[in-house]
DNA sequence: TGACATATTCGCGTTACGCATATAAGTAAA
DNA sequence: TTTACTTATATGCGTAACGCGAATATGTCA
């Protein structure tokens, strides 16, 4: 490798002296889908690994923070709006892309419901459930989507994030709309796990909890009982990082 | 920004046209000193923020990982190797350098109470201990260091998810030499919580989580009853997804 | 009005843990 | 040799969290 001097980070050191590699985000797309947690994908049309499927991504451009990068990519590629978004991980592999050098920081999106239809709606991309270990995408159709890239190691790593954060962190409520029962939490719970819960400890669980607040409303369209439907309260710990 | 096609990723992009970010990697290097958690730190020399103190970094070279540019600076800029190296995030905003854009990678590696003495005595590096909250860098004379760039803001975040991990992973043995005692890893625990943890109940929990092996040896050098010595012991769970 | 489905609550056994206290095993000094 | 001292190690008990089965509540629908 180009040898560089032990003071490059300490004065005078001309970067563009040296090949850079490319950066560029890449969106890990989550949603719970028909009980399933489920991944956005798109299809690449151009080679390299033409006809695989990829995370939406894109380059950083030179003014452009990782966030605002992330949340850009979001916009313009899946055509959403204020889904959660977090920093996941960064992949630096040499040969991770055939190509040339790309560094990629990798981030978790949470999607609602709504949000993973009207992005499968705007037809860029597609659904698939992920399973097994490690992480496959499932299409509709059972079948298993070939992934680009080392994709299939950010998807594993995004899926045991979530589910090492989900019981101790408020990530599950980026999954529901602002009103939710507790059932549909728990669902969300099962989902990211992929196991079932005792139903009476989940809910005494989340109530100690004291981040949910009953309003007093009750789910409609049900033929049974309704329940009631919760809202996230502000008084919610500090989560324990990472 | 410059505008990037749709298709950035998806094939005849050309990244050479757009200016692109430089990526270094930093390193976080913690260690238990005198009953503290303390961080080594370089001091600059040269601008910008000359007389600051910065964490040891290096740009990632094109041929040549992430993981694998931590391991380099590690041993070139610090003087050591063979330490608990893994990534913590990485930081991107526009304005983190102000003379150029730089990416950073930021790498958490943990130290031997050995090591950290040895960095020292190479010269290279200053040690100072982590209090409050962002946390501050204490030097010596109990005087804080100034640091540069977000440096502060780095060593927090590593702070913090040492924190949230170190009581359901397997990162406190890092700072551990092989063979220690149940007395020596409580400390760790309380270095690093910054709270004293009740011994009973620390014992059991470390021995009911069978990660530890009794080497039926004990401690010499104390003038009062030895302890025994442990080892960490194949058998470890797998550590909770960040 | 009664069957049915799900929500919500209760009670109990088990386990984890904080904490005070006892016992064990070394060193060092009387 | 004995005794004080210090720390390691073990034990007992009260409390809180939780898994789990079962009971009770409350809606819809025939």
């Amino acid at each position: 490798m180009a040898d560089i001097s032990d003071d490059a980070l300490l004065g005078d050191y001309d970067p563009a002296a040296y090949a850079r590699p490319s950066v560029t985000v890449d969106l890990v797309l989550l949603g719970i889908r028909r009980g399933r947690l489920s991944a956005l994908l798109m299809r690449r049309e151009q080679p390299p690994q033409a006809g695989r499927w990829a995370l939406p991504g894109g380059f950083v451009a030179i003014d452009e923070s990782l966030d605002a990068a992330a949340a850009r990519v979001l916009r313009d590629k899946v055509g959403l709006d204020g889904a959660h978004l977090e920093q996941l991980y960064s992949f630096g592999a040499v040969d991770r892309n055939p190509r040339m050098r790309i560094i990629t920081i990798a981030y978790l999106a949470l999607l609602r419901e709504e949000q993973v239809e009207a992005a499968v709606r705007a037809g860029q991309v597609a659904v698939a459930a992920l399973e097994g270990d490690p992480a496959a995408a499932i299409g509709e159709d059972r079948a298993p989507l070939p992934l680009a890239f080392d994709h299939q190691a950010i998807l594993t790593l995004a899926r045991d994030r979530l589910r090492g954060k989900i019981d101790y962190s408020d990530l599950a409520f980026a999954f529901l709309p602002p009103r939710f029962t507790l059932r549909a939490l728990q669902d969300v719970h099962e989902a990211v796990l992929g196991t079932p819960l005792n139903k009476p400890a989940f809910r005494r669980r989340m109530l100690d909890r004291g981040w949910l607040v009953a309003t007093g409303l009750r789910e409609d369209e049900a033929s049974h009982r309704p329940a009631e439907l919760f809202t996230l309260g502000g008084a919610r710990r500090p989560a324990r990082s990472q």
